[in-house]
Formats: C-alpha cells, sequence, structure tokens
DNA sequence: GAATTACCAAACAAAATGTTTTCTATCATA
DNA sequence: TATGATAGAAAACATTTTGTTTGGTAATTC
C-alpha cells in the first residue's frame, strides 16, 4: 500500500479516535475529521464513503488485532500448549486493553451499537463450539446469551471498572455464565 | 393536555415507527418524519427539538406502560398475590409483546443502542433488590450482567424468534442466570 | 365571545454532504 | 534519474438538512 494512503488513512483514523472522546458520533461530522485530520475534502472521500464506513474500517482493524489467529483456530493439538477457553477470553482482554484508549470512546459511546455488532460477529464463531449440550434451553438461546455476555461484559469492563484485571474479569465471566459452556474448555489444565 | 398536541404528537410517533421499519434511525431525517406524519416544519420543533429528543420521548412512553407501578414495587404484602421474580419477567415480555410492531424496528435497529440503555435503566432499578449475595464475583458486576442479559435476552428475542412464548423465554433466562438471583425470587409459587 | 394556543406555510441563514475540476507532490519502476 | 501513474490539496459547486422566524388561520379554553 502507497505510503501516502497510509499516512492518510493513519490521519483519519487517529483523529477520528480522539474526536470521539469529545463528542458523540452523531454529532461528529465528516468536516469535523477533515479539520482534526487535516487533509483535504475530496481526500477524505476517496478513501471512506461515509463516516459509518470508517467506523467499520476501524472496527474491522482493531478486531483483525485483537482476534489473532490462534484464538480463532478451533482446536489445539495435544501436544501443543493447552489453553482453556477462560485464557482464550482472557487473551482477547488483554489485546482490548492494549488499545483502550482507542477503542473506550468507541465501545461507550453510541456507536458502540456498531461496534458490538462486529465484536459479536467474532465472538459467535468463537464461542460455537464450546456450548455444552445437555440443556433443555435452546441451543440458539445459549449462544446468543454466551456471546451477548461477554460483549456486555466488555463494555462493562472498559466504562468504568477497568481496575479489575483481565483475568479477574474473565473469572466474573465464568463464573456466571460458565454452567452452560462446555466444561472441558472453562478449568485451566 | 390539548387534543391537538395529541393529535399531532402521535402523528410523529406513528410516522416515526413506520419509517424505521424500512430506513436506518441515521439515514432518517426530520424532514422525513415531517412529510410522512403531514406536519408543518415549524410543529416537528415545537415538539420535539431533534430527532434523538424524539427517540427517548418514545422510549419513555413505552417503557411507562411496559413498567407499570406493580411491577417496580420493591416488595408485595404477603396478603397480596405472590409473585416470583420470573412472573415479573414475564408480564414485561407480554407488554412487550403487545407493542412488537411499535418496538421490533426499534430494538433491532442502530437506535437500539438508545433504547437498550432506557430499558436497562428500569432494569436496574428493579433487579438491584434480587441478586444472590454470597458470591465472591463483585456485586456491581453480577447486577450488570443480570441486566445486560435480560435485556439482550428481550433482544434476541424480538428479533427472530417471537416463537416461543413470554414464559419460555423468562424460563430460558432464569436457567442461565438464576444462579445469581435471589432464589426465592425465582421460584414460582 | 375573547384570549390563548397550536398549527401551517413560507422564507431564511447556516451547516453539512458529496462531487467535480485543476494542479502539485509523491511514488514505483525501468 | 527520468517517467508515467497515483494520491493529495484547494476551491468551487449543487444539493440536502437543519433549525429559526414570520404572519396568518383554526381550534381550544375560559
Amino acid at each position: 500500500m502507497d505510503r501516502r494512503q497510509k499516512k492518510t488513512r493513519n490521519a483519519i483514523f487517529k483523529a477520528f479516535v480522539k474526536l470521539l472522546e469529545k463528542k458523540t458520533y452523531s454529532s461528529l461530522t465528516v468536516q469535523d475529521i477533515i479539520d482534526e485530520a487535516d487533509i483535504g475534502r475530496s481526500t477524505f472521500y476517496a478513501h471512506f464513503e461515509t463516516k459509518d464506513e470508517l467506523l467499520k474500517a476501524m472496527c474491522t482493524d482493531i478486531f483483525g488485532h485483537v482476534f489473532s489467529e490462534d484464538i480463532m483456530t478451533e482446536e489445539h493439538h495435544d501436544f501443543s500448549v493447552r489453553h482453556g477457553f477462560q485464557d482464550r477470553l482472557t487473551h482477547i482482554l488483554c489485546h482490548l486493553q492494549e488499545n483502550q484508549q482507542s477503542i473506550k470512546g468507541i465501545f461507550s459511546g453510541e456507536c458502540g451499537e456498531i461496534f458490538m455488532r462486529y465484536f459479536k460477529e467474532y465472538l459467535f464463531l468463537m464461542f460455537d463450539r464450546h456450548l455444552s449440550e445437555d440443556s433443555e434451553v435452546p441451543r440458539e438461546y445459549r449462544l446468543d446469551h454466551a456471546v451477548s455476555s461477554f460483549a456486555e461484559t466488555v463494555r462493562w469492563w472498559l466504562k468504568e471498572h477497568s481496575k479489575y484485571t483481565p483475568d479477574e474479569v474473565s473469572g466474573f465471566y465464568i463464573s456466571c455464565v460458565g454452567n452452560i459452556l462446555d466444561e472441558e474448555m472453562t478449568k485451566h489444565e
């Protein structure tokens, strides 16, 4: 990718994040972003068609890092390091914590809706294999419940309870939701 | 309240709901609402300062009905009808089901964020007294978890799983989250 | 019946959107 | 290092949306 493109794209992302700390998503105009990023009007539209597309691109960008390959792979071989499910959740939380300043404003604001939708898409893929099977409650409900709960846990954590460590938080989650997850996956080795 | 005011207010609400079935909240303009409701421009602004205020007003309106007084009262005397906590949840679900056509578009769309925020405000008040006390997990987390999970349960239900009855759905919820709720409140009498 | 109030229509300024054009600076590469 | 392709800047533009103001009409309240 052209170095100029990358520079501009980053300037836009950076401006976007900075502005989201002060203003709400809906009150944020393309003009604001253009001014803050200090780029030409036509340049912005060359990169993103709308403000929504920008948000979408940023979500993809961030989650590409947060959900690294080894987290998304379904099964680990016996001779590789065994990760309990909770460890993988903790891992995600650590990644999110690293990007915290970028993410916090997005998660809590009103664009949280879009952000959460993306987040949950990844979580669905990841959680799908780890539901316990014996239950009168429909599987589709339990999956939605497990995913939504974790997403909301993250929102809660980033919003105002950052005092807890990633491992503590994943522990809270497992304590409350663990009963609908596959037991093997929630136990530490 | 002036009959004309009520009429206009209703026309705006109705137009708003109707439009939300076709378009997203952010792509919806005040002008659209004005046209659909067939009212004067200045009339709209006499009622609501912004589109957001309209949404807020509608949330208040709907939840005023859904969370009726007897649901919100904290304790029931022994000689009145005893409601288990699940019964009260079922009751809320029934109310939501009645307003379904109005609510569905709001819950699932992007303005769901705002709607959910309001919904959860009421739920916080209601759930606060019904958490079990014995747990290593912080109370603040358990409360947020219980509330968020129920709100997400409702979203899930209205979105595409309306085939389940209110009582079934509250049952699913209690099955998954009941362990952090006060036992007495979850048992039917 | 009189005063108040809600509504409407129309016009308005201001701001935001999205596109187009022309020109310049930077890049990839041969 | 010369060259064609690409990215960006600046400015102008039509269009849309917003939010306010005006003056006049119809419904209501008392």
